[in-house]
DNA sequence: TATGAATGAGCATTCATTCAT
DNA sequence: AATGAATGAATGCTCATTCAT
């Protein structure tokens, strides 16, 4: 009788193991030995959840967006203007979590040059994202363009965001979110 | 007398074959062989004008973000206004050699996690640029606060080139241009 | 579980394989593939073994001096006299298993120049030996000072053993043994 | 019109930086590179005066056991006992030119076991110095036989020599004349 | 004579992957 | 399910050697 395992728990606790070694290392010093280490598990055992390293990554980069999508559904009961503030606020790496999400992101979209999965996973969060945006200011009477605005406010966080990563000592958190406040739409404004 | 050679102009150009190869191939498929067949010359010319890998990546990098700097320059005739506009647009994924350009800064930013030569050239060309648009800005009457427009400015770029990095289709040059427009300060709108 | 496998039994093949190879082709041509061909192995399994090549020369110094004190434990039964003889009988290159020791030795000595853990392997060795001989003149009643003597056999026996090592046609194991014969003290004359 | 060289001296100059290198880096360490930074000239210029790599290092041992050799012949004036006595002390590694010459001699003596010439080079260096000590020792009347005589000395020297350049700390310059003394012939005694 | 650019084979090492247990 | 032994291709790098200048 073998052991029951949940199979897609496993799947996250791996790809959790991998955003690590990923954000601590780098996508080159992420080797399936380190991995599987840093999991706790040898390499043979990766194998039973992913056929190979290249699906274990693409997994990874989706989990990793995945944990953005999560935060938002959770914000149901706040207005669209809230949403929103909320929403960019929480994409910014503020925090270790949120770092360890944009190294990732950023990692990985060198490697997406190379992996069409990859590059259609970064494809596809980008478009849900913008999508998301759009809903929650078609919802604010102040907005004129919502498409036009959700990438303007896409720019605005991704901007700050690669400063902030590259440059943390110059970018604290205080810092990213005063840099947010003055491109919100008005209504987005805490005061 | 041996061969006489520039070594500076031969260090550009095999520079050049590795940002070619890492926009094709990725960071991970930029090994030192296929940089050196793109180039033309076999690996162990590499090591005559670079030390090791990262030299070359290092390299490649400050190439690659040195070109943009020499375009500025270029523009010393403009006004501010039109010099701005200028800069941003030409920092826009709209042609096959920005494209390389940014998808080789993508690349080596993931690269930058794991290596600190890199990431300080990243930081450092950020700083750089950053300073460039706040005197462009700082010479614009209609601009209150330099420094927070500047810092707006680079990420709706930014923004904008990551979206058409991974959407190419979805975002063709002239709807980069219009998402420019709309962020731009009035002053320096062709219209 | 996975194939079981000595792995002291492993490293004890492995290094035997690295010493016919070092001895046959010199420490140059004792690559790691041309080990692990010997040892009927792919360069990979060395790498389960010895984490890299100086581990593996280490080792394979380590155990080439060790096969010779285990002959000396084995003659414990002896009277110290014949115990001494017989130690520096069989330190001297006079079959093909003694030559290929020797071979190591020497080889690895040159290693030692620019390897630490070599060099403490060798310096220890001769410390070791040094005192084994010390203890076994010290309980025969012929031998004034033993300290001394030590010296003057261990020097006694490394000459024999270099000119036999470069000279082997001149240096058949009589004449070998007649040198050796020569400078042993009296009491541990065969005759 | 060609500048006038020295070839002999040129090639004596150039396997004395090899010497060098090899007793500070080891035989692995002594690239060509290295070698030619070592005396000043760049690696092209030692093809000049050797034809490969090979070729400088047998000269550099031939070199470096000839200058025992020189030290041999300039003892003409002193009786056997005394010239005995003065060969065998300056063939210890007591200071750092003889150590170098050591170094270099064990270095290549394992590099011998691959390469025949060194291998005839070292054979040969060893029965000239056996001969030479056999003429002195045959003129001197307290010895029996000067044949097995020259060989006990040979390896009181060669295991006194190889202790100390192991275990240098141990075996301070005055230790090892102490060592050579124990086992010198009376008649080659100071007193 | 001397240079140093260029070659390309060879090296130790890393690593994703396979698979017997 | 999990292990870890074994594979072998690929990598960055070193280096003796060749040769145009």
């Amino acid at each position: 009788m073998p052991r029951i395992v949940d199979v897609d728990q496993r799947r996250a606790e791996l790809a959790e193991a991998a955003a690590r070694v990923i954000a601590r290392a780098g996508v080159d010093g992420a080797s399936m030995r380190e991995i599987a280490t840093e999991a706790g598990w040898t390499t043979g055992t990766l194998v039973h959840y992913f056929a190979n390293k290249r699906e274990l990554l693409d997994f990874t980069l989706r989990a990793s967006i995945e944990r953005r999508s999560a935060r938002r559904s959770e914000r149901s009961d706040l207005s669209p203007a809230d949403a929103l503030r909320a929403t960019l606020e929480s994409a910014l790496p503020t925090d270790a979590d949120t770092r360890v999400h944009w190294i990732v992101t950023v990692a990985l979209a060198g490697a997406a040059a190379s992996d069409d999965d990859l590059a259609a996973t970064q494809r596809e969060a980008y478009r849900n994202y913008r999508s998301y945006l759009i809903d929650l200011l078609a919802a604010m009477p102040d907005v004129d363009d919502a498409s036009t605005e959700a990438e303007r406010l896409i720019g605005l966080v991704d901007g700050i965001a690669l400063q902030a990563l590259f440059d943390p000592d110059a970018w604290p958190p205080d810092r990213q979110l005063r840099a947010l406040d003055a491109g919100l739409p008005t209504a987005s404004l805490t005061r």
